[in-house]
DNA sequence: TATGCTAATGCAACTAAGTTGCATTTAAGT
DNA sequence: ACTTAAATGCAACTTAGTTGCATTAGCATA
């Protein structure tokens, strides 16, 4: 099982916890809150958090604010842009489309904000 | 005086707090959030967050989300990116960097994160 | 300039995402 | 199986932002 194997590879101590969560972040394709994620899992709001932070930390999973004041979390895979819509709220991942550059920046995370492609057809 | 016209042309009425809102809003070049306006200010953070919703719902300001779990105000003039360090958490207002496109999407706001010209340079 | 209506304000109580301290449990090496 | 440090659950806390309500202050009209 590869999620077992995820969380060796960072010497991390394998608990049903951290199973329960990773497996969760790996069956969705789009970014993920606490709110989202709270009634699948049984652990408490301490030790998710606390574990999201770990994993953070150790690359395996990476988050970004969207406009609700929630923390939206994802595996991490290659870098792309996310869009958040200001119609639906809904959150994408634009994995064609990828993060520019910026003289002298170094640019690690990039949001749109504004109309989906689904928002903008039924406007 | 033009803080006043602004007010008026939206038809609100033109109180003490709003003109002293707009006057420090207008007068930084860098989006603000309460906890950096709070010591400048007399009103309550109540009337400080309804006249900013009011002012956002009239077009005259716009905001987003930090990584530090709070909102960043400005006055909306032409639209841009912005800029938040991972490093040293500045943001910086990218005036010269247009917004992109993205085929099917309306793109209104857009955030990069990442390591900003002064972290590069002295990392 | 005084009067009256309504929107704006101050205050205090509340909400909800995320954090922290601490006692208990559990993974994993021996 | 035994040991030990790391992980967990629980409850209390923190803090940005919101809401209800009584009071105040714009602004229109006379
Ligand atoms: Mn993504
Ligand atoms: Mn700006
Ligand atoms: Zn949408
Ligand atoms: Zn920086």
């Amino acid at each position: 099982m590869q999620i077992k194997n995820m969380i060796e590879e960072k010497n991390l101590k394998v608990t049903t916890a951290r199973k329960e969560l990773l497996e969760i972040l790996s069956s969705e394709k789009k970014p993920l809150s606490f709110e989202d994620i709270k009634d699948k899992i049984s652990m408490d709001k301490a030790t998710f958090y606390r574990n999201i932070s770990k994993f953070e930390s150790e690359s395996m999973v990476n988050s970004f604010e969207s406009n609700d004041k929630k923390r939206y979390y994802e595996i991490q895979e290659f870098p792309h842009a996310h869009f958040i819509c200001n119609g639906c709220s809904n959150i994408e991942c634009l994995e064609n489309a990828p993060l520019p550059k910026l003289d002298g920046y170094t640019i690690m995370d990039v949001i749109y904000k504004g109309m989906c492609k689904s928002c903008n057809a039924t406007q």
